[in-house]
DNA sequence: CTGCCGGTCAAACGTATGTTTCAAACAGAC
DNA sequence: GTCTGTTTGAAACATACGTTTGACCGGCAG
C-alpha cells in the first residue's frame, strides 16, 4: 500500500486521517504515529501543516485536472463546433475521476470526502491555494455547463450549479457511511461508480427542471 | 440583539462564531470576549464546550421541530388519506424553517450553515445529540418523502434523499457567501427565501428523474 | 580515514486550548 | 443587617498543539 519512503508515507496517513476527521482535528502526532514515522519529519519534508495539506490535494489534483482536459478535449473535438449536452459534460467529469488511478480500494471515496471538506471547512489557505492553483480546469467546466444550459438565466445557473455541487460534494464527502449504511438496511452493496451513475441523471434533472412557479408557494397544491 | 443575561450572550456568540468559523476553530475564550463575559461562564453554566455547542442546536431546533410537526399535521389535515405531494411536502419543510422567529436579521442563514457543519464535521457527540434528540420529526419527514415517491425504489431513493440533504446543507451552509458572489457578479440582490424557492424546484426535480438510463455511460450521447 | 550532507530522532519550546479553583460580588429571604 | 445560595472574576492548571533545536546516523566523495 505504501512505499517506504517517508514522504509518501505521510501523505498516504494524512490523506486518510485528514478524511476522516477533518484538518484541525487531526494533529501532526496522529499522522506521524500512523505514519510511523517522526514528529519532526513533517516540517523537515513540508514546512508546515498547511503546507502537508496542500500537497496532499496536489498529489491527486495534479494528475486529475490533467485527465480532466483531455477528456473535455476529446468530449469538443467529437462534438465539433456544436456545444456537449449536459450529460455528456457530467459524464465526462465523472469518468476522468473514476479512471483515475487509484493507491488503494478507498481511492476516490477518500479524496472526494477531502474535496467536501475543502470547501466547508473555512480554511481559507486551502480554498486559496485550489483555486490559484486549479482555476483552469474549473472554469472551462463552468463554460461548457453554461454552453449545455443556454435556456437558463445566469442567476438560474449559478444556483442550480451550487446545488449540483452540493449533492455531489456531500454525498461523496460520506459516501462511506451511506454506503455502510445502505449495506446494513437493505443489505445493497455499492461502489462509487454505481454511486455516480445515479447522481449524474439526478443533476441532469435538477438542472433542467422547468421552473415555471418559482418564488412563491402558492402552488403548493400543484402537481408532482 | 440581546438581553443582558449571560446565558443568552454566550449562546448568540457562539452560534455566530460557530457559523463563520466551524466548531473546533472557535475557542471558548473567543466566544466569551465576544459575548463580553467570563472565560469561566460557560463551563458554570453550560458544563462543557460540547454541552454549549448542543445548546446552540437546542435553542434553535426544538422550536423548529414543533413547528415542523404542525406543518405536517396541517399537511396531511387537508390531505385527508391521500399521502401529500413530493412537492407539497419539501415546501413544507422550507415554510417551517423560514416561518421560525429569528434572532436577528441574518437568523435562517446561520443556522443553516450550523447544520450544514453539524453533518460535515464528523462531531461524533454532535451527530449523536441531533440524532436522538430529534429523531421523530426526522423519520416523519422520511416517511412523507417516501409515500411521495412510490415510484422509486428503495435504494433509488435513499440516493436521492441524499442527494437532496447534500444540496440543502451545503447550498446553506455557504448561502452567506454565495449570496456575496452573485451580488458582485451579476448585482443581484438574494434572500434566503429567494434561495430556498429556486431549491425546492431543483431538489423535486431531481428526485423525480426518470432514470431509464443507469449504471453504464453508454447513453453519453443521448439527449439532454 | 576524514569531512560532509541529507535525513532521522528525542527532546524541548512557546503558545493556545478546555477546564478548575476559590475568593469576591450579588440578590433575595428572614 | 445578616445569612444563603447563585453568579461572576482573575488566575491558575494540565494538556495538546505546531514548530524548532541540536545531537546523531549512514553513505559517499575526496
Amino acid at each position: 500500500m505504501a512505499q517506504s519512503d517517508t514522504v509518501d508515507r505521510i501523505l498516504d496517513a494524512a490523506e486518510e486521517l485528514f478524511a476522516e476527521r477533518g484538518f484541525s482535528e487531526t494533529s501532526l502526532r496522529m499522522i506521524t504515529s500512523k505514519a510511523k514515522v517522526n514528529l519532526a519529519a513533517v516540517n523537515y519534508h513540508f514546512g508546515s501543516k498547511n503546507a502537508l495539506i496542500h500537497a496532499v490535494f496536489a498529489r491527486f489534483l495534479t494528475p486529475f485536472s490533467a485527465t480532466l482536459e483531455d477528456a473535455f478535449d476529446d468530449l469538443e473535438a467529437k462534438c465539433n463546433g456544436e456545444p456537449p449536452t449536459l450529460n455528456q459534460t457530467l459524464w465526462a467529469l465523472t469518468e476522468s475521476a473514476v479512471r483515475m488511478p487509484q493507491r488503494n480500494e478507498k481511492g476516490i471515496s477518500i479524496f472526494m470526502r477531502l474535496l467536501g471538506l475543502a470547501y466547508t471547512q473555512s480554511q481559507g489557505h486551502l480554498r486559496k491555494f485550489l483555486e490559484q492553483e486549479y482555476s483552469q480546469p474549473f472554469s472551462r467546466f463552468m463554460r461548457l455547463l453554461k454552453e449545455a444550459t443556454p435556456q437558463l438565466s445566469a442567476v438560474d445557473r449559478y444556483w442550480r450549479i451550487q446545488f449540483m455541487l452540493g449533492a455531489t460534494a456531500f454525498t461523496m464527502s460520506s459516501s462511506d457511511a451511506l454506503r455502510d449504511i445502505l449495506q446494513n438496511k437493505l443489505g445493497v452493496e455499492t461502489t462509487v461508480q454505481e454511486i455516480a451513475a445515479r447522481l449524474v441523471p439526478f443533476l441532469a434533472a435538477g438542472m433542467q427542471a422547468d421552473d415555471a412557479m418559482l418564488a412563491s408557494p402558492a402552488h403548493k397544491t400543484s402537481v408532482a
